[in-house]
DNA sequence: GATACGTGGGA
DNA sequence: TTCCCAAGTAT
């Protein structure tokens, strides 16, 4: 055992505090969709959804995938515009792509069966310690640490750890410290009471102490330190980037839109036609006109301004200039002309469908 | 090890 | 308003 956490251990009885938190568990834990049954295909969709995601916003998301991508082998044939439709709004598109990848890995190498084996389960692509842990003990009941923020919180008071929580390296410690406190009877109870004391009792601002059914086990209860834990240093903010961009109608109405590229922010989602703005170039309007002659050959009059949509990511920010325009000649390959009734099926970062509900908003009336 | 990668909600 | 997120993973 790690030296470290042999010395956290010391005075620590596991056996009473297992006792403690399965039991509480049993009696309070919320009644979650992804709880109905123990399908692994299932418990695994929740566990991506939730990946830095609350609760309340996975449920409706849940019911809906789940709906239109029962098992497997639905999601392994699914049209991966369509799925991104199906987590547009969701955030972090990426896991959505992972997700379908490792499931049609899953159908072609093992039967369509999620493999139970920790080495084979977290190769899969969006796999990481913490899904490999939450699904395989969950859905199988295997004695494997699923760190997450939760656990990290409440262990930290618990054992009055204060290694700052934002690095990578900290999740280690905690999971070697799991690996010798986990319930090997009841490890899916374990991992998952953990969790549900974190959401529910030991939360970040104002943990409810004398609700806690380990408090007696809690070192920082016991000195009065639960709320300097746990120790987290600051993300810094990132920079802020301007851009113009339009709803442009063609000749006959239709409306303009672009797919993003397959990697990167927002991959393979759909935009309005953009250009970034260069802080200090004043005249945003004629500079995007002429970029679309120079670049593209195509004639564009922006005719009146929509609205300015701010969106906070979580390492930059977007300001966007959107306007109104019409366009003439020949577009790029990756842009395509739909008509209005038709933007809605296809999926669009949050920014944009502002864009769009302000545009649909200005011509109701 | 540090950074990219979304979004909506609560204090 | 502003800040801090919330059941992380990939590179």
């Amino acid at each position: 055992m790690n030296e470290r956490v042999s010395v956290l251990l010391k005075n620590f009885n596991i056996e009473e505090f297992q006792k403690s938190l399965i039991e509480w568990f049993q009696e309070e834990k919320r009644n979650l969709p992804w709880r109905a049954d123990k399908d692994p295909y299932k418990i695994w969709v929740s566990e991506v959804m939730l990946q830095q995601t609350r609760v309340d916003t996975v449920i409706p998301y849940f019911y809906r995938f789940i709906e239109k991508y029962p098992n497997i082998e639905a999601l392994a044939n699914a049209d991966e515009q369509e799925l991104l439709k199906t987590w547009e709004g969701l955030g972090y598109y990426s896991r959505v792509k992972n997700l379908q990848a490792a499931v049609k890995e899953v159908q072609t190498q093992y039967g369509g069966v999620v493999p139970d084996e920790k080495k084979t389960f977290s190769k899969l692509k969006g796999v990481g310690p913490y899904t490999t842990g939450a699904v395989l003990s969950i859905a199988y009941n295997k004695p494997i640490p699923a760190v997450d923020g939760n656990v990290m919180r409440v262990l930290s008071r618990i054992f009055e750890i204060e290694d700052d929580i934002i690095k990578v390296r900290t999740r280690k410690l905690f999971e070697e410290l799991v690996e010798e406190i986990i319930s090997r009877e009841d490890p899916s109870s374990f991992n998952q009471g953990l969790m549900e004391l974190g959401a529910l009792i030991c939360k970040p601002t104002s943990p409810d102490c004398l609700l806690c059914p380990v408090r007696d086990h809690c070192r920082a209860f016991q000195h009065g330190t639960e709320t300097r834990l746990p120790v987290k240093s600051k993300q810094k903010k990132g920079r802020t980037v301007q851009y113009i961009a339009a709803i442009l109608l063609d000749e006959r109405g239709k409306v303009v839109i672009r797919k993003r590229p397959d990697e990167g922010l927002l991959a393979s989602l759909w935009e309005f036609p953009n250009e970034e703005v260069i802080s200090g170039k004043k005249n945003m309007i004629i500079d995007f006109e002429n970029e679309w002659l120079d670049k593209y050959g195509a004639n564009v009059d922006l005719l009146e301004p929509l609205c300015v949509v701010e969106h906070v990511f979580s390492h930059l920010t977007w300001k966007i200039h959107a306007f109104v325009g019409l366009v003439k000649g020949e577009l790029p390959q990756n842009m395509k002309v739909v008509a209005f009734e038709e933007v809605d099926e296809y999926p669009f970062p949050v920014p944009y469908q502002k864009m769009w509900k302000e545009y649909k908003k200005k011509i109701a009336i």
